[in-house]
DNA sequence: AATAAAAATTTACGCGCGTAAACTTATTTG
DNA sequence: CAAATAAGTTTACGCGCGTAAATTTTTATT
């Protein structure tokens, strides 16, 4: 590496021999040029430290590289999961993702779209809050820039969606609960954020009917993310008050049904598969803490490398093919049953 | 909100009737520019859609106002937390955090410091990952930017280091335990990937020995991030071979503990206070999740808002000043015992 | 009201790179 | 090997804003 500073593309040209249009070309994009130049380029990369400014580079250029990533709640090991397999995803074909989190509040989802506008990306990849989001402000920024939800699905929102078939996932759930011991009762937030809770809701209602079962809904009071602390407090109540008409218990997903389990563990309610339990709770999402609680969590596990290559690649063709599609298009993809110990 | 679209300062200072350098005094610092000034700027933002264009106003600046906030692993939600603290300190003071993860893996975290540098951050709060780190690159980087480490510290490296006093908390620890039962081992990973590790290591040797106990140190092989999957394995086949000389364990991070509490579970070994329990687990940082674990789980939290506090604006001092401090500064805070049914 | 000080305006240049046009050189093809 | 094509070079301009200098206007001070 020598020791003379490269202070613009100019210098680098002068020193590495090339032209500054040519490299130009090569930073935007190596393969552009003949096979020759890039490794006379490489060459002289490992011998200067140059890099192109990102500030120059992207001011005159209508659409960058960037890839705007947007969680409503990073907090939340869920997301982070699936926010880092998404940017895996971008990584590999050549972008810069940016993940953003929205902390559960819409106006930080608001203010989160706002600072990406001002980085002119290439496309956004957007997991909304759901039901408190600004869909009139999503909607107006979706004709700005290319934009594909994930996760949870905002009617006409976006080019696209991509995410589980909760009714397949719900299905394989109540399907499982009811061949192996009594049929579930369902519980989830009064007034659920995630609009996935309404479409399991929904599922569970049809399963059950198709089950030929009685379906028994119990809703906890409580807004906010704090799905542990509402699962605890309210699922604990229900479970102290005998409240459940079954011994099986389905909750909305993994959170709230930890939320339940620590409440059960309380109050000596056993929970589990084995003869001396006297309740079943199951889970949906698999989140990466329902391995260990106690008992482990029987759940259903959402593809995530699925989902996140699907997003992805989506976006990418909406962005290179330069046209938005004709049809919204949206991608369920299936859940998986997660059979552990406590259903 | 008017029609007209808005394209550069320079229509902008046409329709406000204010100046284009002024205009740019105002969006460098809206507070150097005079009261009425500024209200007329404000106003005609009120009916003008216009937004500097990000990448023309950083490229001639020395120093833009972006800050990167680097943590070891975003899927734990420990880090989120701490994490997200500093990104609204930063963002309260006028700065715009962003946000990386280095996934647990040292080449991300030098990808990551190398994303940041062609930034041209105004500072960086790092929170590496410790013994994995590329300590050279870390302090090569810290000549290039204003860096300040927090959680986690490097000998030397980065102008200032804020995080918790581990002698302090353990101490707290190891003398509660002290007082209420049987004196703790100690659980911890062989080779800890986080230099608290083994601060928290030496700390309880140092207050064993002035509470006249034999210290008793467990290491787990495994190496990587899963700390739920080796607490619950290793720590689990130390329970059911009776390994422990007593009936307490004190273990190095709350993510062990939640390991070793589900495999005390899985095998019938009751762990908490009560009379017919024969375990005392306890941990360390009041992860979110051990207030849900079965039991509840005794721990020590750290000072997230005063961490984040201190270290955030340790780095505005330096940004301010534009000179480094002489003296490398350590900041500790005392971390609070949290008890709860575990021990 | 006269003067000093502070703030805004006018004018002008440059940052580092994208990119277009005209031209030259290198490679491919029949 | 000549013609056709692809790739690289030279030259030049502009993006949107930071910023400096000189000037004018506004505000504060006595």
């Amino acid at each position: 590496m020598s020791q003379k500073k490269i202070r613009n593309m100019e210098e680098f040209a002068a020193v590495s021999g090339i032209s500054r249009p040519t490299l130009s070309k090569y930073f935007n994009d190596p393969e552009s040029v003949r096979k020759s130049t890039r490794q006379r380029v490489e060459d002289a990369l490992l011998h200067y430290d140059y890099r192109p400014n990102f500030y120059a580079m992207n001011q005159n250029r209508r659409t960058t590289r960037n890839i705007g990533i947007v969680v409503p709640y990073l907090a939340d090991p869920f997301f982070t999961e699936i926010g880092r397999a998404v940017e895996v995803k971008c990584i590999e074909a050549g972008y810069s993702p940016i993940l953003l989190s929205s902390h559960g509040n819409p106006d930080q989802e608001n203010d989160n779209l706002e600072a990406l506008r001002a980085l002119k990306p290439a496309g956004v990849l957007l997991a909304p809050l759901g039901r408190a989001s600004d869909k009139g402000a999503i909607t107006k920024f979706s004709t700005e820039v290319p934009l594909v939800l994930f996760d949870a699905n905002i009617e006409d929102t976006g080019e696209a969606f991509v995410g589980t078939d909760n009714f397949q996932s719900v299905d394989l759930m109540v399907e499982y609960l009811c061949r192996s011991g009594q049929p579930p009762c369902f519980f989830e937030m009064k007034s659920p954020s995630n609009p996935n809770a309404n479409k399991r809701r929904q599922a569970y209602f049809e399963s059950m009917a198709r089950q030929g079962h009685e379906a028994h809904v119990f809703q906890a009071e409580g807004e906010g993310w704090d799905f542990e602390e509402i699962g605890s407090s309210e699922g604990g109540q229900l479970l102290i008050d005998n409240a459940f008409p079954t011994n099986t218990v389905l909750c909305s997903n993994d959170r709230l049904a930890i939320g339940m389990l620590a409440a059960a563990y309380k109050n000596d309610i056993k929970v589990g598969l084995e003869p001396d339990a006297s309740m079943r709770i199951a889970g949906h999402d698999d989140h990466p803490f329902s391995k260990f609680t106690c008992p482990p969590l029987t759940t259903i596990s959402q593809d995530y490398a699925a989902i996140a290559d699907r997003a992805v690649s989506t976006l990418f063709g909406i962005i290179e093919s330069d046209s938005k599609p004709a049809t919204r298009k949206e991608s369920l993809f299936d859940g998986k049953l997660v059979m552990r110990d406590s259903a």
